[in-house]
DNA sequence: GCGTATTTTGTCATTTTTTGGCATATATGA
DNA sequence: TCATATATGCCAAAAAATGACAAAATACGC
């Protein structure tokens, strides 16, 4: 499981160490250094190549022209980049993705169990700001835990 | 398969390096630098010839004289360009569908799992602005996933 | 606290990928 | 046929990604 908060630096080319703690769950659940970074709301959302590829199975299986199986294609697979985790434990991060989110200096990795985020320090400090709140909103909706 | 999104300039005679990972898919997996070029609602629609054929082979088998089939073919089929990856990586992109697309100095790969788009940049950002509020309303149609 | 081990970061060299340019070839249409 | 536009082959420059090594920073055990 992917857990807590890690701030680390970004190189120059975009290349930032994934957490030690982080790459100790890769390896042992899921025996893979290759990650897919994708987009989802303000942050980079980086997933196991097996829990990514699951997913691509079903929506391969999918009717291909159908409009809401191209859209989500195109915002979920389009926006897919795979990284595998080099000798010293980083990543890169492509230029698109580091754009996308502004991503300069150093970024924030934040584990969400099964998958883990990239933000830059900025957003990551307005949207805790937010955070609060919502969760005080969402946890009157979710009933089942 | 093919996932991410790339920017690459394209020359005045219309031809644009295909991305690197987007060439090893096609070697590896499809054994072939074999494309067909389309269109597909703003953009260009790229198959490896393998997977064309799988598509041809569905068609065929529709009633033939129906009209949605009709209409079908038209446009996939009636778009159809064949273009091979030459030794410095590039497609020539026809002028007819560089016009019809507004394709002028840049444009940019969109990978779809079997297949990949080549959208302008303009049009691109355009579909983009409403791409993730699509993804909110498509991920609510596709329950499975 | 101190020393050791691990993790993270910086830098440089090498390789790969992308781009630009130019010359030649092929087709198109008047 | 010739002029024009379009397509192809080839070479080299520019840009980006990768590999390797070492320094700096941090965590950990005692």
């Amino acid at each position: 499981m992917f857990r807590g908060q890690f701030i680390h630096k970004i190189s120059g080319t975009g290349r930032i160490s994934v957490p030690s703690k982080f790459r100790d769950n890769l390896k042992k659940k899921y025996k893979t250094n290759h990650l897919i970074l994708s987009t989802f709301e303000n942050s980079i959302i980086c997933y196991p190549l097996p829990e990514w590829n699951k997913l691509e199975d079903k929506i391969a299986k999918l009717p291909q022209f159908k409009k809401e199986t191209v859209e989500f294609e195109r915002y979920l697979i389009g926006n897919a980049h795979e990284s595998e985790i080099d000798s010293e434990g980083r990543i890169m991060v492509p230029g698109i993705l580091r754009k996308k989110f502004n991503i300069n200096n150093s970024a924030i990795f934040v584990g969400m169990l099964s998958r883990f985020e990239i933000w830059s320090e900025k957003d990551w400090k307005k949207d805790l700001a937010n955070s609060f709140k919502k969760f005080q909103k969402s946890r009157e909706v979710i009933d089942e835990i």
